[in-house]
DNA sequence: CGGAATCCACTGCGATACTG
DNA sequence: CAGTATCGCAGTGGATTCCG
């Protein structure tokens, strides 16, 4: 386990009502993910994507990437050609994401074991009362 | 709104199955409200949790609050009074992850605007093809 | 006071199959 | 190649009601 396990981290903000902003949620389940394999800064294929990450379904892929467009973290471009051809790559807010992306990551990489350990032990809880 | 909004952050790990990791996620809706009610180190009553976060419901708290028990966030601890008395309060993992979620605050609250006018050019766009 | 029990709606996301 | 269309389930989390 050379690299990084490829944590995912969620940024949402349920409790907007409560003050002035607005509704506000990035991160599905496979856009940290993909935020790594783009994060060199270079263009990738669909089919790239897919290949680096076999057990994303293409109809969740693209979703994830169609709603990372939408938040302005990535570009696609299609080339009409044919055979056609799409590339996905970060815009600067996406990269800008990249930097909070790793705290988490070292942040559960020091820590997950404590977790593991926690959960594991509280496993055998009878529920007290 | 002078107060940060209450965001939220996940940190799972979806694709463990394809490393040696153990499966790991953490993170529910109201994790991180939670975190930031008990940040000052001060154990806290239920109700007292209850009346910071009106918008979640008793059954929802006691889920998120037992969730985070298991994982090692906070310790639950039921003084056999009457009436009853249960105070909830960060354990040193708990507080590890404060940092993070600061972390990711600070980026929502930098990029927060910028993804809203991105989602909002894109709210007008013509399913292309 | 600090929950538990029950019911239910939504939606994320996976499997499968098909297409310009 | 780069998707779309459909289906379906399981997990989240909200509303409501009741309990020791």
């Amino acid at each position: 386990m050379s690299q990084p396990p490829p944590l995912r981290v969620r940024f949402d903000d349920p409790d907007c009502a409560d003050g002035a902003v607005q509704p506000f949620r990035v991160g599905d389940k496979w856009t940290g993910v993909v935020l790594r394999c783009l994060e060199d800064g270079a263009a990738r294929r669909f089919g790239e994507l897919r290949a680096a990450l076999p057990r994303v379904t293409p109809k969740v892929l693209t979703e994830t990437l169609r709603s990372m467009e939408r938040s302005g973290f990535l570009t696609r471009t299609a080339y009409e050609e044919n055979p056609p051809r799409v590339e996905y790559a970060l815009t600067a807010l996406g990269r800008s994401l990249l930097g909070p992306l790793d705290t988490a990551c070292a942040w559960a990489r020091a820590h997950g074991a404590e977790i593991g350990d926690a959960r594991a032990a509280h496993a055998d809880d009878r529920p007290v009362a």
